[in-house]
RNA sequence: GCCGCUGUGGCUCAGAGGUAGAGCAGCUCACUCGUAAUGAGCAGGCCGUGGGUUCGAUUCCCACCAGCGGCUCCA
């Protein structure tokens, strides 16, 4: 007998060699029907895995990690087993499970169409309808290679070449259908429910573009009809909060095909992006930095300094001046570098924390551009900051806390990464090492949690970065902190120790917004337009009923603007439904409707974005409630 | 950059080998109205750009440009 501990930490006595399967249905018959898979001693396994000794037991459903990718695991497999019935001769590549749902690459004469994903769609039907079991068998690395050789199925064989010594290779025949694969897996392809294929694209063999381009077909599953139709509404509900069209929509920004990935700024667009501006100025200030500016172009040679020429030329723009060559900037710290360097430093003066809110243009591939989240010119807000080698820690926690207070005030959820020394780099592995630990200490001493992004550094420096979470669940990388011991080398800072000797600084390279272009995306998004009262472009919309009532809404106005509040009048002769319908598409928080009963009492008629009718207030009990709301950034 | 799809008035979208429509928005007029669309009229387009096929192309073909979905890359 063995003993099975389960995740309620009870025990259970089973005979050896019993199946998780069986443990679940010795449980009771409705956890034997949804679980997909278990966890044994936290690895996950096939329900038909047989257990042989004491051990602790997970039964996992749809609602765990483990489960949610074995189901669309075999979705996957139900994808390329359907394509194989249909197009006999494409090539398997890889069909994981990701977070969203699965995807398959295959390699075809022909590329997929929508129609196409239609007939496979229904052939996947028939598969998940005939309930076929899984089944798992392993094979030698020879024999595995035989068999994918005699399937003539070339990247598999690659693949299995590939895998490490020692490694147990596994395989899962669905029917006609066998792939090679780790698993876990579904007991049957019936388990599959609701799935729906989603969309195909051009992916790069083993992700690499000097490789062959397969056929990517994306689709999701879920066990429930009804979960699948909430995605699929959630998707819709993102779309609708997409900010290219929202930014058209209200008249913030917009990208013409004229300058493809230079953004234009509209008025309303550019009273958000002022407000988000000098938020971040008033922050910086309280936290003593000094602001700067420096140029756009300037001389080749300084990016030879400074080591782009070598690890980021690629990306950048040139242009020539009096037969000179000149180089728009893609990163604000050779500029940042000469101011510095301009004056003397005593150790008195350190730490320095200047900052800039600088354009930089860099050279995107036409295929990444997005929107405004991904340009091919934008402003970072961007800080430099000068220390001796002992200030590293502190600096690095004051920057950490800075960009948290940045990301609570708009409610935003974030996840750290610590990215580390990449490909191409400067300097000697020594350095990276220190700095890199530097980092590490620095996140360990508050405890924050954080994933290792191997070889994602600068090419200066380690990094922590902050990824946003957006309306949809994307992440985008935001705020960064860098750490550079190369900069100062290369330019050769200095600053006076107490020692009366020269010492080299080092420094950190900061954003918190990161763009404040992709910024205002994410924002968008995020609020789906529906900004909070402090950063919306218009605050509130006077809609005074008929001509009468033109002249007290003007005097009500003038009041607001007086206050500073950001006010527009609809002076136009419409029914006042059709007014609000209006206001309330442009998403403004607060409509007043000016009416006999207000002009008579002083008053105005309340109406936000919201809630709906408030009813009426007097016009100062109105700026107070919406004065309030503005200084305290309410959400 | 690569693969696929798309490109028609400010916006959303029809359409067909014989040189274009609808709704919304805009303008004009009437209505003076109490919390998500009052009615009528008017105006607006080199059908992304350049070639080719054709008697004739916005429609078919090719190239380019831009957008979209991905890959790769990244703030």
């Amino acid at each position: 007998m063995i003993q099975v501990t389960l995740k309620d930490g009870s025990k259970k006595e089973y005979r050896k060699g019993i199946t998780i399967k069986e443990v679940a249905q010795d449980i009771s018959a409705g956890l034997a029907r949804v679980v997909l898979a278990g966890e044994v001693d936290g690895k996950v396994m096939d329900l038909s895995a047989e257990l042989h000794q004491d051990c602790t037991l997970h039964l996992l459903t749809f609602d765990d990690e483990g489960g949610k990718h074995a189901l669309r695991h075999t979705a996957s497999h139900v994808l390329a087993q359907a394509v194989k019935h249909l197009y006999p001769n494409a090539k398997l590549a890889i069909g994981p499970a990701i977070d969203t749902g699965f995807y398959y690459d295959f390699d075809v004469e022909k590329p997929f169409s929508v129609e196409d994903l239609e007939k496979i769609e229904a052939e996947m039907q028939k598969i998940v309808k005939e309930d076929i079991k899984l089944e798992r068998f392993t094979l030698s690395r020879d024999e595995a290679i035989k068999f994918m050789e005699e399937r003539n199925e070339p990247y598999k064989v690659e693949l299995i070449n590939d895998l490490p010594e020692g490694e147990t290779i596994s395989f899962y025949k669905q029917g006609d259908f066998t792939d090679l694969c780790a698993g876990p897996h579904a007991e049957s392809t019936g388990k599959v429910k609701a799935f729906k294929l989603l969309s195909v694209a051009g992916a790069y063999w083993r992700g690499s573009e000097k490789n062959k381009m397969l056929q990517r077909i994306y689709g999701t599953a879920f066990t429930k009809k009804s979960d699948l139709d909430d995605y699929l509404f959630r998707l819709e509900e993102a779309r609708k909060r997409d900010h290219r069209k929202l930014g058209r929509e209200l008249d913030l920004f917009d990208i013409y095909e004229e300058g493809p990935g230079f953004p234009f700024f509209m008025p309303k667009g550019m009273v958000l992006r002022n407000i988000l501006e000098s938020y971040w100025r008033d922050e910086h200030k309280k936290r003593n930095y000094q602001e700067i500016r420096t140029p756009i172009i300037l001389n080749e040679e300084l990016w030879h300094r400074s080591g782009h020429w070598d690890h980021y030329k690629d990306n950048m723009y040139f242009t020539k001046i009096d037969e000179q060559n000149f180089a728009i900037k893609p990163m604000n710290c050779p500029g940042g570098m000469l101011v510095f360097k301009r004056k003397l430093h005593s150790y008195r003066d350190l730490p320095q924390r200047i900052c800039e809110l600088g354009l930089v243009h860099r050279h995107e591939l036409s295929g990444t551009l997005h929107g405004l989240m991904r340009v091919r010119c934008f402003t970072q807000d961007d800080a430099h900051i000068f220390m001796t080698p002992e200030q590293i820690t502190d600096e690095v926690l004051g920057v950490i806390s800075l960009i948290d207070d940045f990301y609570k005030v708009f409610g935003f959820k974030y996840h750290v990464e610590l990215s580390t020394k990449p490909e191409s780099y400067m300097g000697s592995d020594e350095d990276w090492e220190i700095a890199t630990n530097a980092l590490k200490k620095a996140l360990d001493s508050i405890k924050m949690e954080y994933k290792i992004n191997e070889g994602d550094g600068a090419f200066y420096g380690p990094k922590i970065d902050f990824h946003l979470e957006d309306s949809i669940g994307r992440t985008w990388q935001c705020g960064t902190i860098q750490l550079d011991f190369q900069m100062p080398e290369r330019f050769d800072l200095s600053y006076i120790g107490a020692d009366g000797e020269k010492h080299r600084p080092v420094m950190i390279h900061r954003v918190v917004f990161g763009s404040i272009e992709r910024f205002i995306a994410i924002l968008t998004e995020h609020f789906a337009g529906a900004f909070p009262v402090w950063l919306s472009p218009i605050q509130v919309k006077i809609l005074p009923l008929v001509d009468k009532h033109h002249e007290y809404a003007a005097k009500v106005q003038k009041e607001l603007e007086a206050k500073g509040i950001r006010v527009e009048i609809d002076l136009r002769n419409e029914k006042i439904g059709y007014k609000i319908r209006e206001a309330q598409l442009e998403k403004i928080p607060y409509m007043l409707v000016i009416g006999d009963k207000e002009m008579d009492n002083n008053m105005v008629a309340v109406r936000s974005r919201k809630e709906g009718d408030l009813g009426a207030m007097s016009l100062n009990d109105f700026m107070n409630k919406i004065d309030q709301e503005i200084k305290g950034k309410v959400i």
